[in-house]
DNA sequence: TTGCGTGCAAAGGTTTTGCATGGCA
DNA sequence: TGCCATGCAAAACCTTTGCACGCAA
């Protein structure tokens, strides 16, 4: 059982590798059809299923919305957290270092391990809570889609 | 926007009620049908999302398959988080004070105002995860299912 | 009587699959 | 040349929605 290397497999790699934090299939088809639709719906699906399985992308998906793929570059490889906003629908991207404490924590003293990438908080983003944007400054990477 | 009291209500809760852990629409479904089918497919979905949105019941996602939904038996369950065992489906509830910590944090420093009462957090529990069971103890309040 | 709740069927979106063709090694 | 990969279309799946009718209050 050998693999080719095919055009449609480089193209959906290098867009998962390009690709900020975690991303759709129906945004990788789109992707592709700006460079010239270059391989199918089912091409990506099972392109993807195959990359899942063989750990380089990891699959996630936030609440019943589709599922997400994620690099697994080493700088990727931060585990990170979700925020969805109930209101608007916005979905923050979070990496921060109390997340990782909250992790540690759980583990420790109630001896539960958390999976980040398939958890999702809810609540209301600054906007939809009217809050200032940036009361504080926190060291965390965001990234709001 | 009076609310009704109808029939094909009265068996959904009764059904969710008695649910061992969550249920899936589509075994709601099937169960009606053995009483003779007293709710149709639209039906149960208005009904699961209307007791979803009043925290009747709480919605959960356990990987890619279809939705689950789960009783809360007790109306506290606005104020603490859960923990979903996405192996054995176990839910537990947990009051700590670590995680108001959390939800300041994320207020004071990325704007975010969670609701922990629509959040699940999802992992393994110390069973499934092959974990010894207190390796600590934290002042919390934990109840399982 | 009022207007919410229901059922049916159709549509919606995401993902999978069958089958013939195309392309890598 | 031998297989694997691809494309297309159709199907599978879960969930939502439109519309006319039924029913609780």
């Amino acid at each position: 059982m050998r693999e080719y290397s095919t055009k449609p497999r480089a193209l959906i790699l290098e867009i998962l590798s390009k690709a900020q934090g975690h991303i759709s299939a129906k945004e990788i088809i789109a992707q592709l059809k700006n460079h010239g639709q270059a391989a199918s719906t089912a091409t990506v699906y099972r392109t993807l299923s195959m990359l899942e399985a063989q750990g380089v992308v990891k699959k996630m998906t936030v609440g019943t919305g589709p599922a997400c793929y994620q690099y697994m570059s080493e700088r990727a490889c931060q585990e990170h957290f979700h925020l969805k906003c109930t209101e608007c629908g916005a979905l923050i991207h979070l990496s921060c270092e109390f997340l990782h404490l909250l992790e540690n924590h759980i583990f420790e003293k109630h001896a539960f391990t958390i999976s980040s990438g398939k958890t999702v908080i809810y609540g209301k983003c600054a906007k939809c809570a009217g809050v200032d944007e940036k009361s504080g400054v926190c060291e965390a990477s965001e990234h709001r889609f």
